[in-house]
DNA sequence: CATTATACCTAGTTCTCATAGGCATAGCCC
DNA sequence: GGGCTATGCCTATGAGAACTAGGTATAATG
């Protein structure tokens, strides 16, 4: 609870979105995402390599061991065509939630 | 897992949102949420009194029975100042995530 | 009188996340 | 060489929250 519970539905959908732009492995997914967001996405590696594997099953990505930069062994994700599918699809709903959602919050106060 | 999942981390601030304006009875809160979502947020039952059971538990809100405007007994629930407290840093929450989300997903691709 | 909408409730299932460990290797400093 | 940190992977267990799928009761509507 120490982050977040709000990535409960969305964490598919920030993953998908990492490995868009090609390949990752499944420790650079969580740096990037904390990183690029100033610490707000803070991915726990048991919320992230589970997610993964939850993934990898589901056919929305698929994995190969490769090696990093620096000569390290690491699992390297890319997004099958299910996935491309499934990230634009989650792509509008989060976007229709998020406009729902701060619709209710700007409501004019009575 | 029809509607939506996303609402994990959500729903309590949306809940506190809904009663800021002044006290509502649990199915209110829900009809209010579907109709002013356009049908979007539509919490089910089974989610949506545990959570007001919760946050009552919590000191975030306070309940008490009474009738609706056709006469009909149902059980009010208003915001305790713990619970406006909570409302004020969850929408701070909520907007910092909305907005991290919304930068990885729109960061120009590679 | 039967059906629908209102208004409440909860036991059980399922899913996801966080906790909290574990393993292995590469690079750094002492 | 020895210890520490960062990288890179894993999973078992627990907690928490939403959904499923029922239940109760009453008012209005056909």
């Amino acid at each position: 609870m120490s982050g977040s519970d709000l990535f409960t539905g969305t964490l598919e959908l920030l993953i998908l979105r990492c490995l868009a732009g090609g390949p990752r492995h499944g420790y650079a997914v969580g740096r990037f995402l904390r990183e690029s967001s100033g610490g707000v996405l803070d991915v726990e590696e048991g919320a992230l390599y589970p997610a993964l594997h939850r993934m990898e099953r589901k056919g929305l990505l698929a994995s190969s061991w490769g090696k990093t930069e620096t000569g390290r062994r690491a699992k390297f994700y890319n997004v099958t065509p299910d996935g491309g599918a499934r990230l634009e699809e989650e792509r509008v709903r989060w976007a229709e939630y998020a406009r729902a959602v701060d619709g209710v919050l700007q409501e004019s106060e009575g």
